[in-house]
Order: C-alpha cells, then sequence, then structure tokens
DNA sequence: CTGGACAAGCTTTTT
DNA sequence: GCTTGTCCAG
C-alpha cells in the first residue's frame, strides 16, 4: 500500500494520472502503486486542473481504503479535497438514496439497513409463512440465491421465468414486500434499488450524470453488476471514467463480482484507453517470480507481466507439519525466529489462511508463547450477540417498524415475555397488518392476555417508549447509556468481563463518530454501523502479529507473510472444486504471495481435524504449481532447524493423548493452570465445575458451569481453585 | 416462563 | 469441535 515512498511518479503512473477526458481502464499489478495513481488523479484533477471536488467521484471497496485515500489526498493538497464524493459503492448509494428514496414510491427516507442475519431471519419467517419447510430449502442457501438475484438486478418474476426454482422467487416475492413493510432495506438493495431509481427517474439520473465530471473506480474487478451497471449510468454524459484494477485479484466472484467487467471495459466504454502497470514496488524478485508463474495457469486474464527492481531475495519456504499443532508451532517459531535473529517487529509479520477456523489453533499456540497478535475479522465484532443485541435497541428505538430487531430484544434481558406472549403478537400483527410494536399496543388496550403477561409487556412498552421520546435530541452516547441502563442490559452483563468490554467499545464507536460527524443522528450512526466491517478497524500502528483470511489481506503487504493450510479441499476450497471455480482459488493465493515484501513461508499438514474428524489432507495442487528452484521444501521429519526438533519431539509426548495434554497444561502454567473437570470458586457465582479451558495464565479464558447459575466464560484471574 | 441438557447442524470468503 | 436450535423439568 505505500509503496509511494519512491516520490517520483514513473512514465506509466505519470501519464495515468495526468489522462484527460474519456474511459481510461488502467490495469495495475500488484504492488504497482495503485492506490497512488488514484490519489494522485484526483490531487492532480482538484489542484491543477481545478476541478471542484464535489463534482468527482471516487468509489473503493473498503471504508478503510477510502479513508486512507481522503488521508492521502489531505497530504497532497491540503483541504482543497473537501466536498470530494468518496466512499464504498454502498456507502454512495446509501447517501444517494438518503436523498433521493422518497421519489421512489414504496419506500421511506428512515429505512434501516438488513445486515446478513437479520435477513435469514426474514427469510426463516417468510418460508415458514409459504411452508416452506427448512428441511427441504435452506434459508442460507435461499438467502444467497436472492442476494444474487439482486446483484444481477433480476425481479423474482425474472428470475421465476429462468430456470431457478419457482419456490425460491415465491419466497423473494415475500420477502421483498416484508422488507418493504419493516423499512428496511438489505445490502443488495442498496445498489439494487439506486440502480431502479435512476432507471425509473430520468430527471434524478440526470442530476448527478450532471454532477460527476470524473469518476474514479478502485478495484474495478470487483464490482458486480449492480455496480456496473451504476457507474455506466452516471457515466453516460461525461464519459470520465477512470478505473484502476487487476484482474488477477478478482476474489469476490461468490459474492456477485463479476470479472467479464474488466475484463470487456473496452467493449463496453467506447473509445477506451488502457494503460499496464507492470512494475512491482513491493515484492523482491523471487517472491514476484513465483506469484507470476502460479497465475499463468488461469486462461481467464488480461496479459500482464510485472517485474521489479528489487533484490532476488529469499527463497519461499515450504513446511509440511505433522499435524495442525505442529504447523501452528512451526509458525510461532519461526515467527520468533523473524524477530529475535532478523530484527523485525511483530507487525512486520501477518498469518493467512483460507478459512477463519484455521485462526483458532494458530491463536491458541500464540497465546501459550505470548506473542502479541490482532485477529482482524474473524468472529466478527459486528457479528457478537452483545453488540446485534445493543444495536437491535437503537434499531427499535429509530424504526420501530423493525420487527426483526424488536423480536431480537423483546425479551433480553429476560423479562417474562416468552415465546408464547410473542407468537400472540405476531398473529395480531399479522392478522391486522400491522407492526409487532403496534400490535403489543393493541394488546394493552384489548387486555387480551393473562395478566402476568400484560403486566411485564406494560413495563416493556413504557420502557421503550420513553426511550423513543429521549431519543429526539439527545446525543448517540448518551442515548446508548440510557439503553444500557433502562433495559437492563448492563446487569445481564455484570460478570462478563469480555462481552462489557465489546459492550464498552460501541460506546467509543458512538463517541468517536459524533466528533467526527457534527449534528450526525441516530440513523446516521446506525448506518454507518450497517457498513463498517471488521477489516476496517484493523489498526497496523500496533505491533502486534496480524492474524486474517487471504480475503480480507486485500490491499494491505506486509514483509513477512505465512500461508498456512496449503492442502487440497483448504485452497483450492472444497466447495471451489465442485463449482469449476479453481482459478478464483488460484487468484486468491496470488493476492496472498504478492501481499509479501520480503519472505514467504506456507505450511500444510499432513493430518487435521475437519469437524472433529482426523483428516489426512494431501498438499495443495498450487504447491506443484510455484516454481521448485524458488521453493526450500521442509517437513516434520526434517532436521533444518534443530530447535524444531526439539520443540517437537517434546510436543509429541505432550500431546501424545488428551489426558496427559491436559494434566501437563494443568501442570505446566505455574500454578494458574486449569483444566475441564476441576472445581473451582468465584466470588459472585460460588462454586462451579470446569467446562473449557482456552489460553493460559491469568488471562485464559474459562468456561464454568455453576450448579443454578448457568454456564459463565470467565478469566482465569477472576477464579479461585477449590 | 426460564434455564439447562441434549441433538442437530454446520463451516468460504464480506460490502 | 463448536454453535445453534429444541425439548423438558422446575
Amino acid at each position: 500500500m505505500s509503496s509511494g515512498k519512491s516520490n517520483k511518479l514513473n512514465p506509466t503512473q505519470a501519464d495515468a494520472v495526468a489522462h484527460t477526458d474519456g474511459p481510461l481502464l488502467v490495469l495495475a499489478g500488484a504492488g504497482s502503486g495503485k492506490t497512488r495513481i488514484i490519489t494522485e488523479r484526483i490531487s492532480y484533477l482538484i489542484g491543477e486542473k481545478n476541478i471542484n471536488p464535489s463534482n468527482i467521484l471516487a468509489v473503493t471497496f473498503t471504508n478503510k481504503a477510502a479513508n486512507e485515500m481522503k488521508e492521502r489526498i489531505h497530504r497532497l493538497i491540503g483541504d482543497r479535497y473537501k466536498g470530494l464524493w468518496i466512499g464504498t459503492f454502498h456507502s454512495v448509494s446509501l447517501r444517494i438514496l438518503k436523498r433521493e428514496i422518497k421519489n421512489l414510491t414504496g419506500f421511506k427516507q428512515d429505512f434501516v439497513i438488513y445486515d446478513e442475519g437479520d435477513q435469514i431471519k426474514l427469510i426463516k419467517e417468510c418460508m415458514s409463512r409459504l411452508n416452506i419447510g427448512e428441511r427441504t430449502l435452506e434459508p442460507r442457501s435461499v438467502r444467497s440465491k436472492i442476494d444474487s438475484a439482486k446483484n444481477k438486478g433480476l425481479t423474482p418474476e425474472q428470475i421465476e421465468s429462468h430456470t431457478y426454482n419457482d419456490r425460491i422467487a415465491k419466497i423473494y416475492d415475500l420477502y421483498e414486500k416484508e422488507l418493504r413493510k419493516l423499512n428496511a432495506l438489505d445490502f443488495a438493495d442498496l445498489l439494487y434499488v439506486t440502480t431502479n431509481l435512476f432507471e425509473e427517474k430520468p430527471e434524478i439520473l440526470r442530476k448527478y450524470q450532471d454532477l460527476f465530471h470524473y469518476i474514479l473506480v478502485d478495484e474495478y474487478q470487483d464490482t458486480n453488476h449492480m455496480q456496473y451497471k451504476i457507474i455506466e449510468l452516471l457515466s453516460r454524459k461525461h464519459r470520465n471514467v477512470f478505473v484502476v484494477g487487476d484482474d488477477n485479484q478478482s476474489i469476490y466472484g461468490w459474492r456477485g463480482a463479476d470479472i467479464t467487467n474488466i475484463l470487456n471495459f473496452e467493449r463496453d466504454f467506447k473509445d477506451a484507453r488502457v494503460i499496464k502497470l507492470e512494475r512491482n514496488y513491493r515484492s523482491t524478485k523471487t517472491i514476484l517470480k513465483a506469484a507470476n508463474e502460479l497465475i499463468l495457469k488461469n486462461k481467464n486474464r488480461h496479459d500482464k507481466n510485472l517485474w521489479t527492481e528489487k533484490q532476488e531475495g529469499e527463497k519461499l519456504s515450504y513446511y509440511e507439519a505433522r499435524d495442525e499443532r505442529d504447523e501452528a508451532r512451526h509458525v510461532v517459531s519461526e515467527i520468533e525466529n523473524e524477530i529475535s535473529s532478523s530484527g523485525r517487529s511483530y507487525k512486520d509479520i501477518a498469518v493467512f489462511f483460507r478459512t477463519n477456523n484455521q485462526s483458532r489453533i494458530i491463536e491458541e499456540e500464540f497465546l501459550r508463547r505470548n506473542l502479541p497478535y490482532t485477529i482482524v475479522g474473524g468472529v466478527g465484532f459486528y457479528q457478537r450477540a452483545e453488540i446485534k443485541d445493543v444495536l437491535a435497541f437503537l434499531k427499535v428505538i429509530a424504526n420501530p417498524l423493525d420487527n426483526i430487531s424488536l423480536g431480537r430484544i423483546i425479551n433480553v434481558p429476560p423479562r417474562g415475555i416468552g415465546k408464547g406472549t410473542v407468537d400472540k403478537l405476531d398473529e395480531i400483527a399479522r392478522r391486522e397488518g400491522i407492526s409487532l410494536f403496534d400490535s403489543i399496543e393493541r394488546v394493552l388496550n384489548d387486555k387480551a392476555l393473562p395478566a402476568r403477561a400484560t403486566k411485564n409487556l406494560e413495563r416493556f412498552f413504557k420502557m421503550l417508549s420513553e426511550l423513543i421520546e429521549m431519543a429526539q435530541g439527545v446525543e448517540i452516547g448518551k442515548l446508548l447509556d440510557k439503553v444500557l441502563q433502562k433495559t437492563g442490559y448492563l446487569d445481564l452483563l455484570e460478570k462478563e468481563e469480555e462481552r462489557r468490554e465489546n459492550v464498552g467499545e460501541i460506546l467509543n464507536l458512538a463517541a468517536e463518530f459524533e466528533k467526527a460527524e457534527e449534528n450526525a443522528t441516530l440513523h446516521d450512526f446506525l448506518d454507518w454501523v450497517s457498513l463498517s466491517s471488521d477489516v476496517d478497524r484493523f489498526n497496523d500502528k500496533d505491533d502486534r502479529v496480524a492474524l486474517l483470511t487471504l480475503h480480507s489481506a486485500k490491499g494491505l503487504e506486509f514483509p513477512v507473510i505465512f500461508i498456512i493450510g496449503m492442502e487440497e479441499n483448504l485452497i483450492p476450497h472444497f466447495n471451489s472444486t465442485k463449482n469449476g471455480e479453481v482459478e478464483e482459488e488460484r487468484r486468491l493465493l496470488y493476492v496472498g504471495l504478492t501481499r509479501a515484501k520480503e519472505k514467504v513461508y506456507l505450511t500444510g499438514a499432513s493430518r487435521r481435524r475437519v469437524f472433529g474428524k482426523e483428516e489426512r489432507p494431501v498438499p495443495s495442487r498450487f504447491i506443484a504449481e510455484l516454481p521448485k528452484e524458488l521453493l526450500v521444501w521442509n517437513n516434520h521429519h526434517g532436521s533444518r532447524i534443530t530447535k524444531t526438533r526439539n520443540t517437537e519431539y517434546t510436543d509429541r509426548r505432550r500431546y501424545g493423548s488428551v489426558s496427559s495434554r491436559r494434566k501437563n497444561k494443568a501442570a505446566t502454567s505455574n500454578g494458574k493452570g486449569y483444566r475441564a473437570g476441576q472445581i473451582i470458586e468465584h466470588p459472585m457465582f460460588g462454586e462451579g465445575v470446569i467446562k473449557r479451558v482456552e489460553g493460559t495464565g491469568g488471562s485464559a479464558k474459562i468456561t464454568v458451569s455453576f450448579p443454578g447459575r448457568g454456564t459463565k466464560k470467565i478469566i482465569a484471574s477472576y477464579l479461585e481453585r477449590k
């Protein structure tokens, strides 16, 4: 990313930056200064060409990329950039919709955004209403089918007439109607409805066509059809589309990204120029050669050959571990090596994996050896139950029509409104065609429920009404505070350190948001949260090793990288080999390799537990596709590093059997060790039995079952041994 | 209505 | 193996 150290642009780069009018495709190989081209060009347009920043639209793939660009442009031209339209496709669309959606019938301006979880809940509801069992059709796959239809701009009727299952079309149809009723838009809607708006209201389209004299798109290879459509529509008047991308890094096909957008750019935009940036400023010759060689195996690509002036550099290392534990241990010991003998810092190093669940075992090993790390993504911050709960409260306050969120929190924390009551409310809401929220009021007026339920419901309704009233005019942080208190959510978390911290984090986010955005409303905050991702929160200033998926690694760079799980069925992933998507998997690995500046470590295991079953994986076909002479091959029998061998020997004994391993864990962690089955005492909960131990020492997370009080996750230092 | 025990299911990647 | 959903006793 920061390849812009060399202060002068090379001739090709300069050519792209100063390109005059008309469509231009910049095919920018990995590490060729892609971000720099865009930021320099925007600065050039504003600074040299005196273009008004509000006439420029720049679209990126992640919020992080957008923020980085903003910062860089600021550095180049100071405050003159203000007014520039910059953001992700989703956030730009949202901004347009917030202004214009009232012009479309059936939509309201104060809509909320539904994430994947909300979608699935709603789809389940639709399915049950259509009497379609979850066994015959998986809600998850229905969701992705609906999503991909929307990403292609297809209506329920259109997919019905296609080869699609007509049941999907029926669910899709009902789902859409429900979304409108709930006053909600899902992710795909943000793009889909924007295109519809442009197509149905030519005068609105014209307004934005007039506005955007210059349009720039980053990561063009990852655009889907709707995104293409938006760009195509908006650029019809001025025709100044400047897109930057690398077809070799297209890795979001599964999410509807359409690689033909970049492959057919010259066909879609007449008189388009194409500039290729083939000089890489990031990686050593060796790394680049390996990556080039690998990607050559793909057929579907623009021709492009990356080169560099950097030195040869070290060969890639490939280690075939005994099992996933040995793999983790190898990674950790190589990292320790890099730190002690090569003088690197933790933040110079990253570990990539194909699937999130691979991170757990690495994390355990890091904890054991006390290496600082951050996990980017994973069980995402925004996916955590407590965060979703808190946000659901806010969503209901912002939009009482939101049945899905209301359903989530109506009995959280438990307040005596059980399934029976909720079912009743649902029934009334459906029969009367009103929202769940309104049905509560109805029920209370009609006194249609048993006394106890009525009382509980009344209390809840009163509380919610008060909060809704309060929400007017009060700061988001304050409101959040009140919500936590009044709903009793804070009490619920009293003993849950980690969850409380997470809730604290959302309070921080609210405060930060309010500082950054003047006069921000609750709606603005919720929108912002909906469009934020965990990668956006990744902060590369802390001195920690980064643990992340290959997908989230895109756009980043590190001196040293590890790619673990180099096995068939992992990369290429099982699902891709079936679906003929191996080329995308190869690109994914290509993305991973080209993140490295100096050194690449690849690892795989010859045994691995998958779904709790012992498997014997085969090395990834991609290993064989890398030039042999650039790989240093090692396995766990090898004698390359005596240190590795020693740890392995002791570890084999240590992990020989579950029981000996547990004993050992308890015995080794200097008196603070815990193991499952042990009886402990907690100052609040009293005696309990340990169910699970994660990590070691005082900071270990211990899952304990307390008779009569449930299972809790507790930090070890809060416990007493019995 | 609540909590706990148990079973079933599932795991690709994310704006 | 872990998380989610379901069923049952209190």
